[in-house]
RNA sequence: GGUUGGGUAGCUCAGCUGGUUAGAGCGCAUGACUCAUAAUCAUGAGGUCGGGAGUUCAAGUCUCCCUCCAACCA
């Protein structure tokens, strides 16, 4: 065995914010596709880096301690420990599951900002603000609201005005009130913040646009856009307390910035190398996040493929790249992007208020991980929006999981177990039935292959289920059962495929349904070093059908996937929201 | 308002640079089989590809107009 082909892949997921647990929506729109590429390229034998963290600046963060009467620090630190147990439950599989108010996202933040000043990226420019006398705070854009200057809608936000659409500048407002307090006291007053001069990074970061050949067309697109429309400058620092503090190199902290921190869209994508590092030092190799990201020290041949939904898309398009370029030191770039759109709840918004979604820790009190990871990666919100349903949810678990592939794994160790002792059969012979199966192989799997490659993940769910379902026509055409009556041999040839089979499909299940693939495999007796889909074993289909050792003993397992019941999906749209609560 | 994506069988969706009778899964109908979680396998019925005009020998697939839906807008 060589290492040739071998390949060094760095995931990213966008990092999910502190604030709450997150719904079905958000799991399946980047951390998910995130573990299953990450599973799936392990699976290749490739080396996988998966780094995922929790967001947690910012003065969402801020306001919900306040309203839970903790310090941000305790707030963040439960929640976190709240979304990492989810992320397990769902079976996550982070190599690294971070936090951006950790000390080495403040190291990298702090560095960045400095570096950036030195090269005159960043310069200290007045900003007029809404100051709140009650508060005694600033008030960040979407923390005042007044009337819109434009159409005389009285709840206009401080960024946006919802009525008519505009984009405002929070001093435009007409009787500004704060949206913390409510009290209109307030008054506009000068102060100083740290300004990103992208628009000095214009050229540069098109020049790396138009390089990124491919990236699939709605990054690009959203990319040209902000460019086309020329970059702006905009404020990296905020008047808040949560936050990192804005420095001097020498440590100290800047003048006139003792209340201010860091913008959180500023830190929170350093966190992506900020939780590498947190990553390496806790395997006790401090050094290691160096190979993954810094191009002058091995980072050249790393795959960089980050997963986002589509409002994070310009950021990691063109923001983030403005701080990593504009640095002009030797880090890595995204190579790859991979945009998901929304999963709606029966075409309307996820809302806890209106009773309406599943959240993660819910959904896995109702079911095991791998049921909502087969649902959502099936139905991806890739091409546009998808919306969950739950009558779609049922269909494709007892269709998919249960029919087709548990039913699968059940009716062959269950056969195997009465006419042939538990045991891998050691005789017959090929015959055409396993040609057939074969050839179907022959193209099924290159061609999964491929849509993982493109991270095209509805079509690998589909073809992953279409193998399983050839297994099924391939009993058919072997039907040992019949065969069984008259010659034990061609029966034997039958379930030795039979078995063979549902350890190929246990392996190509793991990405995707980790937990039953893992239960299938063990009841195979599959050792660990032989889960894999390495591109040997795709050069010998024929050899993939007779892996396993004749004569190794099996274990039948139990139901791998019970269906869901009519009366469930009645008790859960009662509870969770269904078609009847749908947004118009 | 701007931008992007989308409107294809009852449902969820594939259909690349235009080219024979428009595809898949689910659901439905019929048949087969009995090893299996009443599972599986086979066959079949379902679509004037949102509306209109145009380009072309040829358009779901390109152009224009209209309409509906969704999302994004530092």
């Amino acid at each position: 065995m060589t290492d040739t082909g071998k390949r060094r892949i760095l995931v990213t997921s966008a990092l999910p914010y502190i604030n709450g647990i997150k719904h079905l929506g958000n799991l399946a729109g980047s951390m998910l596709p995130a573990d299953v590429y990450a599973r799936f390229q392990r699976l290749r034998g490739h080396d996988v880096l998966y780094i995922c963290a929790t967001d947690e600046h910012g003065t969402p963060a801020e306001l919900a301690a306040q309203a839970a009467g903790i310090s941000v620090r305790d707030y963040c630190n439960e929640q976190f420990a709240i979304q990492k147990a989810a992320g397990d439950g769902f079976g996550l599989s982070y190599d690294h599951f971070g936090r951006s108010s950790g000390p080495e996202n403040e190291r990298l933040t702090q560095h960045f900002a400095h570096v950036l000043e030195a090269n005159g990226l960043i310069e200290e420019r007045n900003m007029r603000q809404v100051f709140s006398i009650d508060d005694g705070r600033f008030l960040p854009d979407r923390y005042v609201e007044g009337t819109c200057p434009h159409c005389e809608f009285e709840k206009a936000r401080g960024d946006q005005c919802d009525s008519c659409g505009r984009l405002l500048d929070p001093v435009d407002l007409i009787d500004p009130y704060s949206a913390v307090s409510g009290s209109k006291n307030v008054e506009i007053r000068e102060t100083r913040h740290l300004f990103l001069l992208q628009s000095k990074m214009q050229d540069t970061i098109r020049a790396w646009v138009d390089k990124s050949t491919d990236w699939p067309p709605l990054a690009r697109s959203i990319a040209l856009k902000w460019l086309d429309e020329g970059l702006r400058d905009r404020a990296i620092t905020r008047d808040l307390s949560w936050g990192i503090p804005v420095t001097n190199p020498d440590g100290s902290v800047r003048e006139g910035f003792e209340n201010k921190v860091f913008y959180v869209w500023f830190d929170a994508p350093l966190e992506y190398m900020g939780a590498t590092q947190e990553w390496a030092k806790a395997k006790g190799d401090p050094d290691a996040w160096r190979s993954w990201w810094r191009t002058d020290e091995g980072a050249d041949d790393v795959d960089y493929v980050q997963f986002m939904g589509k409002d994070n898309v310009a950021f990691h398009t063109v923001s983030f790249p403005v701080t990593i370029l504009g640095s002009e030191e030797p880090w890595k770039l995204v190579d790859r992007l991979k945009a998901f759109n929304w999963v709606t709840w029966y075409g309307g918004k996820f809302s806890t208020s209106n009773k309406r979604g599943v959240f993660m820790d819910q959904a896995l009190e109702l079911l095991p991980a791998d049921y909502w990871r087969w649902y959502l990666t099936a139905n991806a919100p890739e091409g546009s929006d998808a919306a969950f349903t739950w009558e779609g949810f049922q269909a494709a678990i007892n269709s998919d999981l249960a029919n087709v592939l548990g039913n699968f794994v059940n009716r062959i160790t269950k056969y195997c177990a009465s006419k042939f002792d538990a045991k891998v059969p050691e005789t017959g012979a090929s015959g055409e039935a396993e040609a057939w199966m074969v050839s179907e192989l022959e193209t099924r799997l290159p061609q999964l292959v491929e849509h993982y490659e493109n991270m095209d993940f509805r079509k690998a769910a589909a073809e992953t289920r279409a193998i399983w379902a050839a297994g099924n026509e391939y009993l058919t055409k072997a039907e040992p059962w019949v065969k069984y009556k008259s010659d034990v041999d061609a029966a034997a040839i039958g379930v030795r495929t039979g078995l063979n089979l549902a350890a190929l499909f246990g392996i190509i299940a793991q990405p995707i349904i980790p937990e039953a693939a893992a239960m299938i495999l063990d009841a195979l007796g599959i050792p660990e070093d032989r889960r894999t889909l390495k591109q040997d074993s795709l050069d010998d289909v024929a050899a993939l059908l007779d892996a396993l050792p004749h004569g190794h003993e099996i274990a039948p397992p139990d139901v791998l996937f019970r269906k869901i019941e009519d009366d469930q999906v009645g008790e859960w749209t009662e509870r969770f929201g269904g078609e009847d609560q749908a947004q118009p």
